[in-house]
DNA sequence: GGGGGAAGGATTC
DNA sequence: TCACGGAATCCTTCCCCC
């Protein structure tokens, strides 16, 4: 390493280590004197080499984009000139140059919010952040070359006068919502950007402000108290915002000391930096520009404490981004550079001109978004509906390499995560662990589910898994992190919640993993009549789980959680009793007596009963399996009572969480004393359409109204195909269904009021209005699907894993079929049930 | 070939 | 103090499946 080191050096490759100076304050600094004191601190260290490694990688690039370069042909260049000639026109045609955009930034944000209640520490050094991480920094410090993301110890070389002060978030955040304030003045619509810089419109601000009276306009000088209650006076701190532009300097009169601000768009935006300083004492910076980017740029010129203004004319435009340099545009850092660099483009200028070039190395979105930089482009619309599209939490920490400190770590962030989504009522498909070695080495790993999580134990589930892989993966030698996070993402839009919430089949599979995690070991080769009854996996059980599992029962989940609870933890007493049966294959090498301790906290437990939905508590399994039977039982008895050839009605009642609705249940056929499969066929009367639920089982074939086929194989993750009819028009959509669909009938067919009968399960319109033909139909179609599933082997485990709540059904006969224990009736039931709860 | 998922990387504050 | 963050977004590349 040392000798590497040394040949970078001798060829001045140093340059990836280096300062970024790119920042307001440290204009001429003695960079050679700084970047000497970082190199020495640095040289030697895990981050320094991976920091090299990643130089390497890049300058790999850059030579691959080379040897590219060489082999573009004089025609191809030719070709691709007069592609770029096309496109600049277009873009010139859209250019828009109507907006008045400002970009507002706060100068050294947290430092100056510490040095304004410490006055003491106002002419001194300032880096505020942690011992091991600066998070910002003064500008007397930036002059000794110390800035923000600089770990402490460097920085302390570089200036070992700086005093450190811990970060103080929550008075930052008061500070930026008095600033916030003051923007929503400008504009109500602004977008905050961090809790120091926004983006504002005034396009209309400027456009009324053209007929405001003077008084309007006018702004007083006062004195005022800091937090620290000591006394100040503005009038000392503004003297700063009039310095940029004398010309247009608003005027200052009066024993008030009152301030009249113009009607122009600089003019307002010196009144909000005037405003901003009476209220908060702390100076901003602001550019003002026709869009986006120009207006980022350009309040970074005159910082700290200044605005610049692009007017709003191409020229004017096309003259202050000839001259910028590449990397002051936001969305260029170091590697883009490094790379433009290569190929002699330092500014914007060179970047248009070498636009053909660009647009044969890079993809076309690059190339795209280099021509508009060149052009002076950005948005010029502030978009602030912007949806979040992610949400992580990540934690940096001395070496682990305990499995048992890992879990548990991955836990707690689970744990974060958690209830950060839950706050902002959010819930994602997608799980992804980042972890970080002691080299500084980042890896990720995804895991994309079938339903959507937001809960510790479904985030868990999925991360642990994932962590797992990880972990196997390194196997014989230990994982040693530096860093772990857990990231939930593919959040569900509005109209999904609305579906989800719709779809009885997503209810049940919450918390189950797709076929991805198959290859994880996690389990998700469920018996598929346990899937059915909603017998999902347990989020906190993996098949590495064999020790059982309680589940947490959180009290904020309503209605279905509570639901879920029981089949989690019918499902949770199988896996004990299995565990209890087998003897214990004991946790993988690495894993876990420890992961399973973890995974053991102690919850409270009850089950609801699915039929009356009362919680009943203090019962064990067998207690809880007689009161849901006799539930059943009562349930079967007066469902035989009703009149079953007539059409369904409204007119019956039936108990959910909210109380009594009015809703009808029909149960038609079932031998009670002796439950059969498929003997029993339930309708449910929605008012005009009635609502069928549908399952498809693997290996079997489905067919739809239309008479396709879908098929539909044991890889559960072919099983994303609906089909299902929305008013006569059949709609083919991905879902995250796994059973089939939801069927929704409008009430044409057999008889006035009454729906059209089809079968659920082949999905054919049946020509009859006879519900006992018609049950018997669905049987028929019923009992084919199960024989063909059962027939099969439902249950496969992993290798070496004994998946506890696997159950063998092979083989199966006819007759056995009919002995198929009361759950598949309950399981039937049981989605009657919960189908009519979500439409009640 | 297109779409989607996974993984890694760049960039910003 | 012997040491380099956390959160979010977007992009690219690779791979698999249809």
């Amino acid at each position: 390493a040392s000798f590497r080191i040394e040949k970078c050096e001798r060829d001045g490759l140093f340059s990836w280590m280096a300062l970024n100076d790119n920042k307001a304050g440290m204009e001429g600094i003695n960079r050679e004197k700084i970047n000497k004191i970082i190199l020495e601190a640095s040289k030697g260290s895990k981050f320094y080499e991976n920091e090299l490694k990643k130089e390497q990688q890049v300058n790999q690039r850059i030579e691959k984009m080379m040897l590219q370069k060489a082999q573009i042909t004089e025609q191809q260049f030719r070709k691709a000139e007069g592609q770029v000639e096309k496109l600049t026109a277009d873009l010139e045609r859209g250019r828009d140059l109507g907006r008045v955009v400002v970009h507002v930034d706060m100068d050294a944000f947290y430092a100056a919010v510490e040095m304004r209640d410490c006055p003491e520490l106002k002419d001194k050094p300032l880096g505020v952040g942690s011992w091991r991480l600066l998070s910002t920094s003064n500008y007397h410090a930036r002059k000794f070359g110390v800035r923000a993301a600089m770990p402490t110890f460097i920085a302390k070389k570089l200036c070992p006068n700086l005093i450190i002060v811990p970060l103080n978030f929550d008075k930052y955040r008061a500070t930026s919502a008095e600033v916030r304030e003051i923007f929503a003045e400008y504009d109500p619509n602004f977008l905050p950007m961090s809790l120091d810089e926004a983006y504002l419109d005034i396009t209309d601000h400027v456009m009324h402000r053209q007929s405001w009276p003077e008084s309007m306009r006018t702004y007083y000088l006062h004195s005022g108290c800091s937090a620290d209650g000591i006394r100040f006076h503005n009038a000392d701190l503004s003297l700063d915002l009039f310095e940029d532009s004398p010309s247009a300097s608003p005027s200052v009169s009066g024993p008030a000391g009152a301030v009249v601000f113009g009607t122009c768009a600089e003019e307002a935006v010196r009144e909000m930096r005037f405003r901003i300083e009476q209220k908060t004492m702390l100076t901003a910076s602001a550019g003002i520009a026709p869009n986006m980017m120009l207006a980022k740029v350009c309040s970074d010129k005159n910082k700290p404490n200044g605005q610049y203004r692009i007017p709003a004319e191409r020229q004017a435009v096309m003259d202050f981004v000839k001259n910028l340099p590449i990397r002051k545009v936001p969305g260029i850092g170091k590697v883009t550079e490094k790379m433009l660099s290569a190929l002699g483009i330092k500014t914007c200028a060179e970047l248009h001109q070498k636009g053909a070039l660009l647009s044969l190395l890079f993809s076309e979105t690059s190339f795209h978004h280099f021509l508009q930089i060149s052009l002076g482009l950005g948005s010029t619309h502030i978009n602030r509906d912007g949806e979040r599209k992610s949400m992580s939490t990540e934690r940096t920490f001395a070496e682990m390499s305990s499995v048992e400190e890992q879990f548990r770590l991955c836990r707690e962030l689970c744990g974060d995560l958690a209830n950060d989504l839950q706050k902002e009522g959010l819930k994602g498909r997608t799980v992804t662990v980042k972890l970080k070695n002691v080299n500084f080495e980042v890896k990720t790993r995804a895991l994309t589910l079938s339903s959507v999580v937001s809960t510790e134990e479904e985030i868990f589930a999925a991360a642990k898994d994932l962590l797992k892989a990880e972990i196997d993966h390194m196997s014989p030698q230990p994982l040693k992190l530096r860093l772990m996070g857990v990231r939930v993402s593919g959040f569900v839009s509005g109209d999904e919640k609305k579906s989800l919430q719709k779809s009885i089949i997503s209810f049940f599979q919450s918390g189950r993993l797709e076929s991805g995690e198959t290859s994880q070991h996690s389990g998700a080769e469920e018996l598929p009549l346990l899937q059915l009854a909603g017998f999902q996996k347990d989020p906190g059980v993996s098949s590495l789980d064999v020790c059982p599992v309680k589940q947490e029962v959180s009290k904020q989940e309503a209605g279905q959680s509570e639901q879920q609870s029981f089949f989690q933890k019918a499902h949770v007493r199988r896996l004990r009793l299995q565990a209890e049966q087998q003897e214990s294959p004991g946790p993988s090498d690495q894993a876990p007596a420890v992961e399973h301790a973890l995974l053991n906290a102690p919850r409270k437990e009850y089950f609801t009963c699915p039929v009356c939905f009362q919680k009943q508590e203090g019962m064990d399994l067998g207690k809880f399996n007689q009161h849901v039977d006799e539930c059943l039982t009562s349930v079967y008895t007066a469902s035989w009572e009703q009149d079953v050839s007539s059409c369904p009605a409204q007119g019956d009642y039936i108990r959910t969480e909210e109380g009594l609705h009015h809703r009808q249940l029909q149960v038609t056929n079932v031998d009670v004393t002796e439950p059969k499969i498929g003997n029993g066929i339930l309708h449910t009367s929605m008012g005009h359409s009635s609502i069928f639920a549908a399952h498809t089982m693997p290996g079997l074939m489905s067919q739809t109204s239309e008479g396709c086929e879908e098929k539909t194989s044991r890889n559960s993750s072919d099983l994303h195909k609906v089909h299902y009819c929305d008013g006569g028009h059949q709609r083919t959509s991905s879902s995250d269904s796994k059973f089939g669909g939801v069927y929704s009938v409008e009430p044409e067919g057999p008889g006035p009021g009454c729906p059209a009968l089809i079968c659920p399960i082949c999905n054919v319109q049946q020509d009859t209005s006879d519900l006992a033909i018609f049950n018997r139909h669905v049987d028929i179609c019923l009992n084919q699907g199960v024989l063909q599933e059962i027939g099969q082997e439902v249950v496969s485990h992993t290798p070496g894993i004994p998946f506890s709540a696997g159950v063998k059904c092979q083989g199966l006969s006819r007759g056995a079929v009919k002995r198929i224990p009361s759950v598949f009736i309950f399981i039937l039931l049981f989605i009657i049930v919960i189908v009519y709860q979500l439409n009640a």
